[in-house]
DNA sequence: CGTTGTGAACTCATTCACAGCT
DNA sequence: AGCTGTGAATGAGTTCACAACG
């Protein structure tokens, strides 16, 4: 009832299938001219049945008996996460975590670039990293259209990090990255994705605490062998 | 076949079921004396019943008519997810996102302790962060068992995270959290949860290229309006 | 009353298995 | 011969809906 197949070359794809695809877009880089859906799965540890189904999504871009071509396969996924251009992005909160990701390479070299660093700390202000200079919070708005920026990053402690959300909604940014251990309120039309590192540690724990003694194929990051897994 | 129902107190959960409790912990601090599934569903944006779904496989917390203590409730949870005991850990890579870690106050008072610092560069051996000393991450295996550690974090860049992780696991770590975007490869025993930056900045692209022009309670951290969601 | 706990229904995701190309 | 693409089968996870209970 809600829609029948929009089937075209790429129907819908859920979040951890959007995830997957960067991860293989990821592995790309590594192969040869083309790869296998085998090889895929070997390197990013899923199933190779489950490469098919995701990069079948995206339209026909493997050849059968060979396999996918990766510079058209490595296009194709940018295209479709959406990376095929760049993106200009501000950071609110300049802390060590916000110093870690401005001199993380790999983000401007992926197509995202920070154009603005912003601090409620009047400590902070004026100061300068990484070749940009910190301003006031307030602001923000003023600027955000300025600097025709899309995104916002927050890495400001979890009690602002609410407020400045609003902020950025407000001043026209349409995606909000925030490593604030809360869930963002934010209007319609503007998504956050947010990375909580406290329960990436608490995952941690809990799996070493009900870890199996001994599954070899069990969890997808800790595989051990891959000898042939069922009888048929 | 493989088994039935253990039924006690802990069934088994999903990873994603565990990242929710850590997500209602962290959610109890704030609230009153006792906590109802709609409290709860309400600050970490998911259903009622997807919380009370959860928190049933812990055994029952919860009053009927009343709601869950929320004390009682706080101390099964970090049982559940293993956080009701400190956790040791050391750190491979001296490098921003690391000192980040180190100072991200909130780890100690989650039960994590980071005892140790190791990393290949010279120049960084022998200097302080934090007040520790960081070491040749050579000595990793001898150091490993007088700290009693038992969790690994890898902040090297990506081709040297294998490594890294084939070191921690021969010196008995039995936990990793990798920062590095590549899949580890670990033997049985040792769990790997690789947070992956990238990806999330990928994700956020993909999210904001196909929002919907207006959903408000599409996604879970989005949600607009919470009135009345079906017809019956 | 209000809220939990939980079978049953349902939706979404993954795997199986093999026809169809190259 | 090899590998993709994809219906069909299976499985996992979520929501519904309501009886049970303080």
């Amino acid at each position: 009832m809600r829609k029948k197949k929009p089937a075209g070359a790429d129907a819908k794809l859920s979040r951890a299938a959007a995830q997957r695809l960067s991860q293989y877009l990821r592995c790309l880089a590594v192969v040869g001219p083309t790869a296998s859906s085998a090889d895929l799965a070997r390197s990013v540890g899923v199933s190779d049945a489950q490469v098919r189904r995701d990069l079948g999504a995206l339209g026909h871009l493997g050849q059968r008996g060979v396999g996918y071509d990766v510079t058209a396969l490595a296009a194709a996924l940018r295209k479709t996460l959406g990376i095929d251009r760049p993106w200009r992005a501000v950071l609110a909160g300049v802390g060590n975590l916000a110093r870690a990701l401005l001199r993380y390479r790999g983000f401007r070299q992926h197509g995202f670039e920070i154009v603005g660093l912003f601090d409620a700390d009047p400590a902070k202000i004026g100061t300068t990293v990484d070749g940009l200079t910190v301003e006031p919070i307030g602001r923000l708005a003023a600027r955000a259209t300025d600097l025709r920026v899309e995104l916002g990053v927050i890495t400001v402690p979890a009690d602002a990090a609410q407020e400045v959300a609003d902020q950025f909604s407000a001043a026209g940014i349409v995606g909000i990255l925030n490593f604030a251990p809360v869930l963002l309120r934010t209007p319609a039309g503007v998504v956050a994705v947010t990375v909580d590192l406290t329960v990436q540690f608490e995952q941690l724990a809990f799996l070493v605490t009900r870890r199996e003694p001994t599954a070899p194929e069990l969890r997808p990051s800790a595989r051990g062998g891959l000898e042939g897994r069922r009888s048929r």
